[in-house]
DNA sequence: TTACATATGTAATATTATAACATTACAAAT
DNA sequence: ATTTGTAATGTTATAATATTACATATGTAA
């Protein structure tokens, strides 16, 4: 009983991150693109890390921390640009159907907007993933 | 160009499938939940199927016509129960966090709310993917 | 008939992800 | 200080998912 308040109250005060953790996280801080797990397998063999599960719990760890998202349909992992991942977990992104550029989007009135379609609709829903298919700006222009 | 007019018609009146993607329409349309491409290979080796490719190229074409929806999170398919999708390819789905249930929302209602609120918020959005997160009846009463 | 696009069959291989198991690190409770 | 519990680590092997490459066949249109 004390030990679960104690593991809650960590996980809201989200604990400090382990060495494994911190240079995924660092390396997704870092790049301006989603990268999958075994491109950051090969970008830190040099920081130690050896093996996939390495990097497979490190990226679930701060998946769930809110910390970073997955992109499923390009099995590949994005820094989490938006404070209010940490609370409620929605997501939404907009992906560009040609050069497959994935930005995060951030914008509360969006994710309430959702949230109030799903509730007219009487869906009872603890979260979402939007994904929306775009061209960007710079596939639009050349 | 009377080549891509013919192709093109082709597309719109949905042509006729061919073996391979009619029996693994056939299998997924009798199928209670998503299934996946291994699982499909399996099923379907009576058939004559004898390899992933063939499953995969069958699942590219059906997901194109818009019979059959990927179903990212989970690397399955699933049958399109909604008649809108050859047409408008946008989807809506609920999941259960549970046991993982998928079913296709089909509420013309609820996409044309998704598509407003993107106009509404700028986005310019050829078609988006909203996957909801919810604990499913079963699930719930359990 | 020729030409073309689409589909097939098959083998090999690439990519993504997890299982299993032994060990270590750290914080909390006694 | 020691025990205990939980989470994280390291490592090897393997499972599951998906694609490349290439040869052949099929259907339709010019």
């Amino acid at each position: 009983m004390s030990t679960s308040e104690t593991s809650l109250s960590k996980k809201i005060q989200s604990p400090t991150l382990t060495k494994n953790q911190k240079i995924v996280l660092d390396l997704l801080e870092n790049s301006a693109e989603p990268l999958k797990a075994y491109s950051i397998l090969a970008s830190l063999q040099k920081e130690g890390l050896k093996s996939p599960l390495q990097v497979y719990r490190a990226l679930d760890k701060l998946v769930e921390l809110g910390k970073i998202h997955k992109i499923e349909s390009k099995n590949s992992f994005i820094i989490c640009n938006n404070s209010n991942c940490a609370n409620s977990s929605n997501t939404v992104f907009a992906i560009c159907e040609k050069c497959e550029n994935v930005r995060e989007i951030k914008n509360a009135q969006l994710f309430e907007g959702v949230s109030q379609l799903a509730k007219k609709h009487r869906l009872n829903v603890n979260r979402y993933n939007l994904e929306f298919y775009e061209l960007c700006k710079n596939c639009k222009t050349n």
